[in-house]
RNA sequence: GGGGACGUAGUUCAGUUGGCUAGAACGCUGCCCUGUCACGGCAGAGGUCGCGGGUUCGAGUCCCGUCGUCCCCGCCA
């Protein structure tokens, strides 16, 4: 096909600007075919660029090369149209363009495309594989151009009400080390130091710590965070926090500062003004009243501690004080199949037991009715609070769970059959956007599999003032300066006041049982900063990949990134990970995957050293079984081996690879 | 690590109790068409039923394994 070249063919408009107003103009617009319909003497194409669609048509009697160029033309060529823009006979209502077209004079065609695996329009069917395999065409279409554009525009707003507060956005090494505690990291082999590995950052935690040692007071960054966990639709092993920290800040003044800026950032989305400050919750009346750490609160349903009804039926049902209740408003009628449902949850959830009781105008039914004591079904509704019509849901606290640890949750099962109820019954109102400050967190939490405490946010964060004599007495007691910053249920960010003082932060390693000597091998650096006049100081860091996720309505990271992984960390696109070559390992890394072990050609002309890797294919499944030959003579080398292997050979200073499939 | 759902033309799907020479829609290709805008009409091409094994006279269908996608639990300071 004969391609035109751009030669200076300028845009004068772009395709979705174009309006009634500009009738009679000759412009030049450029961008890609979304559609043909080919009368034969007259074509009409759609052309699609960023901001929108607009009509060419072309005249096979009045100009016959354009139309002889539009006749060419299919989905997704990309063409450069020179013509008039003219009024139509009839408007498309449809269209923001609707009421003109261009008559095109010329028509360039720029470049041709292969016939998409899925049409570039903005609701399509194909699956998410599909998608992402093809990730520069979804993100082509509509919605998601819409979506990288919210994201540029919130993220805009945010660097500058950051800017407007003073802050510096100032940039943290990706090649660095390995933090205590958290995630698994992902590392980076050094080939100047075999052996030795950078860990890619879980977060700047460190860094931004050490910006306030060095006097910069208020910093900022957008910046990707790394974690090596397994992913769910809220969870990328790459992210982006927008991350913060003060110097002499408290908490008071973080909560004022990001308050501010997420005002800005949903405006910035044409979201409706946010009213501040935000409520807060102390984490301890978070799990009473919600179950957990992060409440939706756009919905009621709050728990009820309701033991005392079922103190006397305890041994008959063999369960655990306490026991919590819930209301489903209006949900009275729900049927044996849903109740089963629900029952299901709970032991998903590994919880003891769900009891049920539904309230009608004249009677409490429920199975309860002949273990709890007299008038217990009366009691039970008068302290859930609950109404004809409504149904009363109730959970014991799991045994196994309150036997572990004194310290554990008892409400976080009935807690997930509140959310779970709640998106069920569509009982959680659009529209709203709840922020929550959960503040007070436990400074530790006990890790019955490491048999040990835990920093349950991050082991530089302080402890509350109050606590700070049980921190070796009674560590589970000990509260922590640690807030999360909660909208609609998800866990939009976590933040502290942090220990400025080297003496507390050594209790804390003790605490964690990291010996002085571990924690001077690994944080010797950081803990000789503190000691150099470190000035108080807190921060928060965001998920960046949530709060547009939220903004854009969407429930997976993925639809607001551009190139995403998949659950099992996959990029379908560039099919990362990917196996290294095997040269480069051993050579520039010195890393000899499991079972390559150097031998020798014993060819003794050649005697190339040559290692043979066959690790990463499914031993239970292996192909055609060849020999093993050596890459410089050809000398078979050893047993023939099932088939992919990969073979490097060293000879004086010339290396060679080859996989034999 | 565990549980669940899914995998059949380019795409989205249907495919009964095992009988298939594997269908539909959209898309694609060719021809026709001067006012279309989900254009229309006619004709046509297109399949390793994810992959590997097994049962069977016979497997898209049943069994085992494996790979991949999605959701959840564990995990994620």
């Amino acid at each position: 096909m004969q391609l035109d070249p751009l030669g200076d063919l300028k845009r004068t408009h772009t395709c979705g600007e174009l309006r009634a107003g500009d009738a009679g103009a000759r412009v030049t617009v450029l961008g890609w075919v979304q559609r043909r319909r080919d009368l034969g003497q007259l074509i009409f194409l759609d052309l699609r660029d960023r901001s929108g669609l607009v009509q060419v048509v072309t005249n096979k009697e009045k100009n016959a090369a354009a139309h002889a160029r539009a006749d060419q033309c299919r989905p997704e060529f990309v063409v450069g149209v020179e013509g008039t823009v003219a009024r139509r006979e009839k408007a498309n209502p449809n269209l923001e363009t609707g009421e003109i077209e261009v008559a095109a004079e010329r028509l360039y065609l720029l470049n041709e495309a292969r016939t998409p695996p899925f049409p570039i329009e903005g609701e399509i069917t194909a699956s998410e594989e599909t998608r992402l395999r093809h990730r520069y065409l979804d993100l082509r279409r509509p919605p998601l151009q819409r979506k990288l554009r919210l994201r540029h525009r919130v993220t805009l707003a945010l660097r500058r009400a950051l800017d407007e507060q003073g802050f510096y956005e100032i940039e943290t090494p990706f090649l660095t080390r390995s933090t205590p505690e958290g995630a698994r990291d992902y590392l980076a082999p050094s080939r100047v130091h075999p052996g030795h590995f950078y860990a890619l950052p879980q977060s700047p935690q460190l860094f931004k710590q050490l910006l306030m040692i060095a006097g910069f007071d208020r910093y900022f960054q957008i910046v990707r965070c790394f974690r090596d966990e397994d992913l769910r639709a809220d969870r990328q092993p790459e992210f982006t926090q927008l991350d913060l920290e003060m110097a002499f800040a408290t908490p008071d003044q973080v909560f004022a500062v990001i308050e501010g800026v997420m005002q800005r950032g949903f405006a910035a989305a044409d979201q409706q003004h946010i009213e501040t400050p935000f409520p807060r919750l102390t984490h301890a009346q978070a799990l009473a009243r919600y179950g957990t750490d992060k409440p939706d609160t756009r919905f009621g349903m709050e728990l009820v501690d309701v033991s005392a009804v079922f103190e006397t039926a305890r041994q008959a049902l063999r369960i655990e004080l306490p026991v919590h209740a819930l209301v489903v408003p209006g949900a009275a009628s729900a049927s044996r199949s849903q109740l089963d449902a629900f029952a299901d949850f709970v032991k998903a959830q590994k919880g003891r037991a769900l009891y049920h009781a539904k309230v009608t105008d004249t009677s409490i039914e429920s199975a309860l009715e002949k273990t709890l004591a007299s008038r217990g079904l009366e009691w039970l509704q008068e302290l859930a609070g609950a109404r004809p019509g409504d149904l009363i849901l109730a959970v014991p606290s799991d045994p196994a769970q309150a036997a572990g640890e004194p310290h554990a949750p008892t409400t976080t099962v009935i807690g997930a059959l509140r959310l779970h109820v709640a998106q069920q019954r569509k009982l959680i109102p659009e529209g709203k956007w709840n922020f929550l400050w959960v503040t007070e967190f436990p400074l530790f939490e006990w890790s019955p599999t490491e048999n040990r405490w835990v920093s349950s946010h991050h082991p530089f964060t302080s402890p509350a003032d109050e606590d700070m004599e049980k921190l070796e007495s009674d560590p589970g007691k000990v509260r922590s300066k640690a807030y999360d910053l909660v909208l609609n249920g998800w866990e939009l960010g976590s933040g502290s006041v942090r220990i400025h003082r080297q003496d507390i932060q050594q209790r804390i390693f003790r605490v964690l049982g990291l010996s002085e000597a571990e924690a001077r091998e690994r944080f010797g650096f950081f803990l000789e900063a503190l000691a150099y006049g470190t000035p108080p100081h807190g921060g928060i860091a965001l998920g960046l990949d949530r709060i547009i996720a939220l903004l854009a309505g969407e429930t997976s990271l993925r639809e607001v990134i551009a190139f995403p992984k998949t659950a099992q960390a996959q990029d379908l696109m560039a099919d990362a990970p990917a196996l290294p070559s095997l040269v480069q390992l051993i050579k520039e890394l010195q890393i000899f995957p499991r079972d390559t072990l150097p031998s020798r050609c014993e060819n003794t002309q050649c005697t190339a050293e040559i290692w043979i890797w066959q690790a990463f294919f499914h031993p239970k499944y292996p192909g055609p079984t060849k020999p093993v030959k050596c890459l410089f003579c050809g000398n078979v080398v050893g047993k023939p081996l099932g088939t992919p292997f990969v073979v490097a050979a060293q000879r004086e200073q010339e290396w060679r690879e080859e996989t034999v499939t």
